[in-house]
DNA sequence: GTCTATAGTTCGATAGAC
DNA sequence: GTCTATCGAACTATAGAC
């Protein structure tokens, strides 16, 4: 008898679905080079051609997580400029930020993709997405240029202590600063990232 | 007659730097995985084979480039602490950050040693790095956390434009972007980064 | 100190069966 | 819709000559 569980025949969307899922963690832990077609598929638990043949290549695969990862922060940011209750619109946006850790792969494969602006397929996509957040927090929250700025700094420094794990650390300046960086609660962005 | 000019035998330790200082800009674009020793040695104007023996593997040679980066930026930042002029040690420590972009390679490389975390070689490098360079400006500039915190996010989003070389976008949002993480003076940025 | 040659491995992608 | 098998390219590392 096999131990392993039957494959399971899915229709193609949802399939691609699945496979996106696993490249999203599988990318944002290793990079885009880092990463290899055949942990995708293991991490979807596939084979490592049905991958490829899913999406043509490696690269247009991870230019659909890109794509994905910045689709799911302009809704989260979106959703949060219109939640309108009593606190201000960057704390809420603060917050619809942090909540983003707990998809594992959204923050760390936007960190990868940031840092490859050379790459002459992936740059282009990197710069594109960025500055359509810079503009969603800038003209749809109203935050001027200088604080929409800073709240992008911000960002950064969490997707960088969440890359370097700095949360799972036991050193005491590791700990003071992920609570800096996350504006205070360290235990909800550990239960975040533990996700 | 050979068109390649003769290939210079230098001393090991000036063989190395030179090494290094290619590593640095090669890796600053490709990151560790996206970068081959080929292309380093390219770089540096010598054989493959030579790079490698010279560091025994690409990863000891990627963590000597990150120590090298670290260990730069803290020299750059107790020059500025002591530099003691009329500006604030804030002030003084943003404008010797925005130097070292100068040096193509190490802001670069730092983002990518960053963003391997996970990886059980070169994640232990990035957090001992990153605190580094915490306690420095917290415990040696004397910088309360938060704005110690504030100071690292800023860094933070300053490599992220220049990886994703913003500066060098013709998009009105971009330069404005660009001019709020360096402060004002997108000019020096942009000569900077030219180099 | 530095090179050429190459061994050994890994990986992305394709072909073709079911 | 999904797999197995495999090709060909690319890459790190080693061996050995000079």
């Amino acid at each position: 008898m096999s131990t392993m569980e039957t494959r399971q025949r899915l229709p193609a969307a949802e399939r691609r679905e699945s496979i996106l899922a696993a490249a999203s963690v599988v990318f944002g832990d290793r990079g885009y080079a880092g990463a290899t077609t055949d942990q995708i598929a293991t991490a979807a638990g596939i084979s490592q051609a049905y991958v490829v043949r899913t999406f043509g290549s490696k690269e247009t695969l991870f230019v659909e997580v890109a794509r994905r990862a910045v689709g799911r922060i302009e809704t989260a940011f979106r959703s949060a400029i219109s939640a309108d209750d009593d606190r201000t619109v960057v704390q809420r946006l603060g917050q619809a930020y942090l909540d983003l850790i707990a998809d594992r792969g959204i923050l760390l494969s936007l960190l990868h993709i940031f840092s490859l602006g050379n790459d002459p397929a992936i740059g282009p996509v990197g710069r594109e997405g960025f500055l359509t957040i810079y503009r969603l927090i800038r003209d749809e929250a109203g935050l001027p240029p200088e604080e929409a700025s800073r709240f992008l700094a911000e960002g950064m420094l969490i997707n960088t202590v969440l890359a370097l794990q700095l949360h799972d650390s036991d050193d005491p300046d590791a700990l003071e600063l992920v609570t800096q960086a996350c504006g205070g609660d360290l235990g909800r962005f550990r239960a975040l990232a533990a996700g």
